[in-house]
DNA sequence: GTCGCTATTATTCAAGTGTATAATAATTCT
DNA sequence: AGAATTATTATACACTTGAATAATAGCGAC
């Protein structure tokens, strides 16, 4: 018998291997091709290793589903500077890469799809599409304020709504179709509609 | 031999049984789900009644897809009367049942995750964007024209984009999380930033 | 070094997949 | 009413799926 020689990895990092071609593969063959035997290939191991990390496949799905939110939320969420300049880089960093790439979007869909389905991705979801948006709503907050026109937590919150949709939609359409769009447009539209809709100007 | 009674329906009666029984199956299953057992069951006939309306199950899928988009598309492209009403319809539409509805952005996520997959799907999806889009860029020439603000083509395009991605994202937050919005609180949203975005207001 | 632990591989299994084929019964035509 | 047509069912097949189990080899402790 000839056994294809392998090298233990620290769980941690096998962990993340695995997650990771997980991603690969649903964003490559969709949910249905993402198989066990598949992802073991793209991780380079066998398909029984998956079962000594995660309880099951689904299990390891829904992990990689939140790593997934980590990677779209958690650059946006981090922006430092002033207000302004939060802003700014809030609209920029969700409509460039890595952010905004074709992999993303399929990946969030093939999530989205499977909420309905799955209650376990649900709260997945709805806990990150909360996070992100009252992420937006604070700094449009500080951002008012510092631009001399504080706005109550309603207020906030309905900018909030709206510029979030105006983002996220920006970021399929460029996702799923980018070379209809010039480069940095999607930025341009969507900083002058954003000046349009606070009815402020952001560039200083 | 005990068969089960049937009766013999006529081909396009059963095919749209079929194509919406796929889509039943998708929303409530996922796309794993969906098999043609399950959609044969869904439909009231056996399995193997599939494959006499259609070449493949992916076929089967395919035309599937096509009615989702026309479902999504049908009733905003076809709104009616003056500028306004249509612009405020527009809007109207796509933020409330049943164009905004959880099974349907179930299946348009479903289909978006697989976009990537299937070259098949990927035109299929392109085609309906593009029509939608432009759809919306002449709506919102003439209501420019006729508030007295003519625009050329590229503003158009422009407004064009902005809005189409501002209503997608109002309809895919409402859709997935619709019990965080209070009635009509969207589509009021909605039609306060297109005001905001256009600088015209919408209401007579 | 070699021993022991366990991460990893290899193999097996039952259930489910899309599809192909043959049997049959509902409907139409004469 | 009876024959012809074909939509529909029933069954079988080859293959894939996630998971369970047993064998093995990498690697740290001593």
């Amino acid at each position: 018998m000839n056994r294809r020689s392998f090298h233990r990895a620290p769980e941690g990092e096998r962990r993340q291997e695995l997650i990771e071609a997980t991603l690969d593969c649903i964003s490559e063959f969709g949910l249905k091709g993402a198989t066990v035997r598949q992802i073991a290939v793209r991780a380079g191991v066998t398909a029984g290793l998956v079962r000594h990390y995660f309880d099951s496949k689904d299990q390891m799905v829904a992990e990689a589903y939140r790593a997934v939110i980590a990677s779209l939320t958690e650059k946006a969420k981090n922006v430092e500077g002033d207000p302004t300049t939060r802003l700014k880089d809030f609209i920029a960093i969700n409509l460039t890469e890595p952010v905004a790439d074709s992999r993303s979007v399929s990946l969030w869909a093939a999530f989205i799809s499977q909420v309905r389905v799955d209650p376990v991705l649900a709260e997945i979801h709805r806990e990150g599409y909360l996070a992100f948006r009252n992420a937006l709503q604070d700094l449009l907050s500080d951002f008012l304020a510092a631009k001399g026109r504080p706005a109550g937590p309603e207020e906030c919150r309905r900018y909030a709504i709206a510029i979030n949709g105006l983002v996220d939609g920006l970021w399929v359409e460029g996702c799923l179709a980018g070379d209809l769009f010039r480069d940095g447009e999607l930025v341009s539209i969507a900083m002058a509609s954003v000046e349009a809709l606070l009815g402020l100007p952001i560039e200083q």
